[in-house]
DNA sequence: GTATATTAATTGACGGATCAATAATTGACC
DNA sequence: GGTCAATTATTGATCCGTCAATTAATATAC
């Protein structure tokens, strides 16, 4: 038999966490984290290029190009390419996309006050100094 | 412009977290944080119907019948039809997969142990029971 | 005892992510 | 100036997950 040390428990804590609250998240915002990201984004540098916008969302540039298709399609974002360098292109949102955006924001921030109830202050600033801890950790792999 | 209070800063590091660790846990590992749940719960308990296994690995049927085939096709489990109830399914791990499946837990620990490199035990522990609590405060939602 | 409901497993459709290959554009070097 | 390299964006293949519908087997209610 395997023993489960802390350690363990951690990680297994930590994923199914995520497995769980990703679903009940999109039902509750009616948004994908991922789009949402890159509306936000999109939200706070009024035009920008979708290489740009892909580096800071980080996911991939396939996912990246497939998103603001269908973020065309709706009307919430619009794409013009760069007349001095044709390989880079714009993206921007639309009135229609900024007004919808901040609803969607509204709904997530509610969203993550519901998951962090009962935290201290204390606590929120501990957390998320150990999140921060992991992450460098799991750059240096 | 929207300002990131520290919930939303927590949330966002969590994401991201699992975004980046997800990827090289399966490049370090040569294998799927779920699909790696999957073998270790059959080596914990010998035969199981495939039903409980679902119920305990907490990802969707039509997921599980898929990793099990899969796994079939490469030897690793072996599946027969409970006999007194043919809508069961019992699961179990060939003699190739035990012997496989304690290797891929070791990298996995190997993995964890460096993801929480630096944390004391008393984080650690204050770790585990923060994502304790914001999993019971997802389960109400 | 037969019709209905429940349960397990499978399959198909679909969304979202990655990687690899490709096309188009620009920059650099000889 | 023409070839080669680098960069951006797109597309296709694949994986993994969900949901919904279906099939097969069993349990229940009358």
């Amino acid at each position: 038999m395997f023993k489960y040390p802390e350690e363990e428990l951690i990680a297994q804590r930590l994923f199914e966490l995520i497995k769980q609250t990703m679903p009940k998240f999109e039902r509750c915002t009616g948004i994908s984290q991922s789009r949402l990201e890159i509306l936000r984004e999109l939200f706070e540098s009024e035009e920008i290029t979708q290489r740009a916008l892909q580096k800071k969302v980080n996911i991939d540039h396939a996912a990246v190009t497939r998103h603001l298709k269908q973020l065309e399609e709706k009307r919430m974002v619009t794409r013009r390419k760069n007349p001095e360098d044709n390989r880079f292109t714009y993206v921007s949102l639309t009135e229609e996309g900024k007004t919808k955006i901040a609803a969607y924001c509204e709904e997530k921030q509610l969203f993550i006050s519901n998951i962090l109830n009962g935290f201290s202050e204390h606590e929120r600033s501990s957390l998320l100094d150990m999140l921060t801890r992991i992450q460098e950790n799991v750059d240096k792999i």
